[in-house]
RNA sequence: GGGCGAUUAGCUCAGCUGGUUCAGAGCACCUGCCUUACAAGCAGGGGGCCACUGGUUCGAAUCCAGUAUCGCCCACCA
């Protein structure tokens, strides 16, 4: 069989993806085994794979088949959501393309488009997680929308309303004019932006020619101002206090009042109170039974009370009321000012505190539990520099607004059967609604036709707060089995942006509905920079396609890129060489399997002394890294993991083992050698194949013909051993003997081919099992102890002395100038450790085995340093 | 404004319970090599006052305090 000496992933990855998925591997179904569980954090249905999905998605991969090798039942649950306020933007985009507007269709033509979308691109991102890899069960693909997680949510809804933890309320919510929509304080983004801040006079009724002025930022809510506030510390407002001022423009009369939100020091130590259009007004006008005067229109147009300004928009109002306020003498002036100018996170358009009646969730009490299970580490973060943030959102958390004056998505089950506050009831469907309406109203000819259900939609993460609990039907009929079986998961990986919106819920809802926390560990990932360390976006232009990405070097190679440099919590600061790096890595270990599978096997011979020692040290060293990769993989710390990997098969591995064993040029390997190479190399490929699934799998399946069952994808992970320390310290010195060696050949510019003579003098012990694998590795004629005759170059590991004759090529004096130089700085290091010897305090303080082991040093550096005295002949 | 975290080689980061397994890795860089697995490679090399200032200690990259810079989160200053 010809293997091309190119490792080229295309066709490979296709091929055992599909392999696997057709053998069902990636399947799982409760049994008696232990389960592992990953639900994904579902991506938006119609959203497309970019470097944050690759880097949240290889994680779990890797956490998955791990796992799926550790002989645990592992299932990777995935699916996506509904992303209300996302996709009904993209939709509404869509339309507006194609010139319909929403407001011209009825809520079920629209429903249709909507689903018609998201027919057309749903799904799309769940085959591209195919190609990095993913192995999750596609059987229990979830849509937050499907019919059972649609009447799961309802039923948590009514549960949560009869609780008496929902309430309806009339409250001031951010509102993005755009989508015309209510959004939650989570998706407010604020930012610095540079603005003004207007000062302007204000009236006093009643009186000659008096004011009071006032500074705002924005003067066009002037028009719904009820009250003009003072601080009560004010001594020079105190006399207005009581007083009318007018409203300019308005002409209307408002009271001054004094109240202690006010800071004397800002501004004009004056206020303008708007209650309808400031949080804090509002907050202000209810302590002093305020009018609200709402001026503005749902896409934030001035309505009637606007005046000769109605209809027209809040920014343009601004322009025009402050020419008309300095046109009749109102404005003093205006300064620059710099203020935090709140956006919605989807439109990008200025977000409007307005007042308007809207659904709830209590949160108090739901955030209790959760708090305590992080607290007491039933749910840990990883890192857990997360918790702190995690703790001050949750004791601090507010009622959460779940309402959304939107369409797609979960209709809020609320029916109206009049007008009144209260004239509603809130069921799981319309027949249940039509005899609870029949009941409060003890009106029993009610029909279902006298029943209006609230038009608005609940917030998506109304629905992904359950995820863990409703992908396995936990909701409707929590005595499933597979609920059972599965239900509490393990891990969760995701970003720490959300980790309000979603993580924090997830946690509550698990308390509140499964009496259970819904996983373990929560894994953060950091955010996927490019190389200047800006965030990679859409609009920046700076993500590179992954799916390109993909196709240019290979899924592994990406994995590999993505995880090598990224601890949890840390930002990623991606760069397309550390893809790079992965393909070749991919390639080196081709190569390797190329090497092993080009040698022919001898069955009658014996297996040298080299190779015995070669496969020894490697078993030794492959479960000392073994053992420290499993603590990371404890530990999460997945990236190191795969360092350790990395440099175990290309250092180890391929630039030693393999060197060491490699046959002689023309000669055949040895029976016993061979079989202890597969195995070490299916040991290898076991450990790889979490992060690098397919080229694993594909060499796996090259070394022999296996049947189905015996993919690596379920074969079995390597054990815990013990291994001998002295072996791979015995490994390391014999390394530095062959680097001496080498290193010499180089600058004596000595082709590797000549042989060599070498000559040791060993002042401490050294395994002479590794002799002939020196020997053979860099090709010695002769190995003997002593110090040879006539000239020689020599170079020193630990306390041994290794020489080798070159009569006519040494310089005696540049010898001569190693060694002094040499000399000289383990005679410093010796005076450095000789004078803590010296220092009483610290041979009285210091515990003993630190003193012991300066001791130890001191002997050492004095053995080391007579040694080359004997050699300058002193 | 409040809180949290970071600062170690040109870049990205390890360095866990203070003591040569403490100054490390990968990438990048430099010098040789197309050596019969791999130039997507091999062999070798240079490079750091561990942000700054103090303190604790026999001993500090590591613990403490302050300063500076950066990042993140939270917050209603018009």
């Amino acid at each position: 069989m010809e293997i091309p000496a190119k490792y080229s992933p295309q066709e490979v990855e296709r091929k055992w993806y599909e392999f696997w998925e057709k053998q069902g591997f990636f399947n799982s179904d409760p049994d008696d085994r232990e389960p592992y569980v990953i639900v994904i954090p579902p991506p938006n249905v119609t959203g497309v794979l970019h470097m944050g999905h690759m880097l949240n998605n290889t994680l779990q991969d890797v956490l998955i088949r791990r796992a799926r090798l550790k002989g645990y039942n592992a299932l990777w649950v995935p699916g996506t959501d509904h992303a209300s306020i996302a996709t009904e933007a993209k939709v509404v985009a869509k339309l507006k393309s194609e010139g319909v507007e929403k407001k011209d269709l009825t809520r079920d033509e629209f429903l249709n488009h909507a689903w018609d979308w998201t027919h057309k691109h749903g799904g799309i991102i769940l085959k591209q997680l195919r190609y990095l890899g993913a192995s999750c069960d596609w059987r229990r693909t979830k849509f937050t929308l499907d019919p059972d997680m649609y009447e799961s949510v309802i039923k948590v809804f009514v549960d949560l309303y009869n609780k008496g933890k929902i309430y309806r309320g009339y409250r001031m919510v951010n509102w993005d004019p755009e989508a015309r929509t209510t959004v939650s304080d989570e998706e407010v983004i604020y930012a610095d932006e540079q603005g003004k801040l207007y000062y302007l006079r204000y009236p006093i009724a009643g009186s000659d020619g008096e004011y009071i002025e006032i500074a705002t930022t924005r003067p066009e809510t002037i028009l719904g101002d009820t009250a003009i506030a003072v601080s009560p510390e004010n001594e020079k407002y105190r006399k207005f206090v009581g007083k009318k001022a007018i409203v300019p423009i308005a002409n209307r009369e408002i009271p001054i009042i004094a109240d202690d939100y006010v800071d004397p020091e800002f501004g004009t130590g004056a206020l303008k109170i708007t209650p309808a259009h400031d949080p804090n007004d509002k907050e202000i006008g209810d302590r002093h039974g305020l009018e609200v005067i709402d001026i503005f229109n749902e896409d934030a147009t001035l309505n009637e009370y606007g005046l000769h300004y109605e209809g027209m928009d809040r920014f343009e109002v601004r322009k025009a009321i402050v020419k008309e306020l300095e046109a009749k003498g109102y404005l003093v002036k205006t300064e620059a000012h710099m203020h935090r100018v709140g956006r919605s996170e989807r439109t990008k358009a200025v977000i409007e505190p307005r007042l308007s009646r809207q659904w709830f969730l209590k949160m108090k009490e739901l955030a209790r539990p959760a708090i305590d299970a992080v607290r007491n580490g039933d749910v840990k973060l990883i890192p857990k520099k997360f918790e702190n943030t995690y703790f001050h959102w949750m004791e601090n958390v507010r009622d959460w607004n779940i309402s959304r004056q939107l369409w797609w998505g979960h209709r809020i089950p609320a029916y109206y059967y009049g007008e009144g506050e209260d004239d509603f009831v809130v069921a799981e469907n319309l027949e249940q609604a039509v005899r609870l309406a029949r009941k409060k109203t003890g009106n029993q000819s009610l029909t279902d036709k006298d029943l209006r259900q609230d038009e608005d939609v609940l917030d998506t993460w109304f629905s992904s707060w359950l995820w863990p609990i409703t992908v396995f039907d936990g909701i409707r009929n929590p005595g499933n089995t597979d609920f059972q079986y599965y239900y509490p998961t393990n891990d969760l990986v995701t970003a720490p942006e959300i980790l309000f919106f979603w993580v924090a819920r997830m946690i509550m809802a698990g308390y509140e509905f499964a009496a259970e926390k819904p996983f373990e560990n929560v894994y953060l990932t950091g955010i996927v920079r490019d190389k200047l360390g800006r965030k990679m976006s859409k609009s920046l232009g700076n993500s590179p396609d992954p799916i390109m990405l993909i196709e240019k070097y290979g899924a592994d190679a990406v994995r590999v890129g993505m995880l090598l440099t990224s601890p949890a919590g840390n930002d990623l600061p991606f760069d397309e060489q550390l893809v790079v790096q992965g393909r070749n890595f991919a390639n080196k270990i081709w190569n390797g399997f190329r090497l092993v599978k080009s040698w022919k096997i001898d069955q009658t011979k014996e297996q040298p002394d080299y190779a015995a020692m070669a496969v020894e040290w490697y078993r030794n060293r492959f479960a000392q890294i073994f053992g420290q990769i499993e603590k990371d993989f404890e530990q999460y710390r997945i990236s190191e993991a795969l360092k350790k990997i990395y440099s175990l098969i290309w250092d180890d591995y391929s630039s030693w083992y393999l060197e060491m064993i490699k046959p002689y040029y023309g000669e055949k390997t040895d029976r016993k050698t061979y079989a202890a190479t597969i195995e070490i190399l299916e040991n290898n490929l076991k450990i790889l194949h979490p992060f690098m699934p397919f080229i694993t799998e594909e060499i796996w399946q090259h070394i022999r013909e296996r049947r189905p069952e015996e993919a690596l994808i379920v074969s079995n992970y390597p054990e815990m051993k013990e291994y001998s320390d002295s072996v791979i310290r015995a490994g390391e010195h014999m390394k530095e003997i062959i680097s001496g060696v080498r290193k010499i050949r180089k600058e004596k510019q000595i082709s590797p081919k000549t042989p060599l003579k070498l000559y040791a003098l060993l002042h401490e012990e050294f395994d002479e099992r590794f002799w002939p694998v020196i020997k053979k590795t860099v090709h010695l004629s002769e190995l003997e102890e002593g110090q040879p005759e006539g000239d020689s170059i020599s170079f020193r590991v630990g306390k041994n002395e290794y020489f080798i004759p070159l009569e006519g090529l040494v310089d005696p004096e540049e010898e001569k100038r190693k060694i002094r130089e040499e000399l000289e700085y383990l005679e410093g290091f010796l005076a450095s450790v000789r004078k803590k010897l010296q220092n009483a305090r610290f041979v009285q303080n210091a515990p003993p085995a630190v003193v012991e082991k300066e001791r130890k040093k001191e002997s050492d550096a004095m053995q080391k340093i007579s040694v080359l005295r004997r050699r300058l002949g002193e």
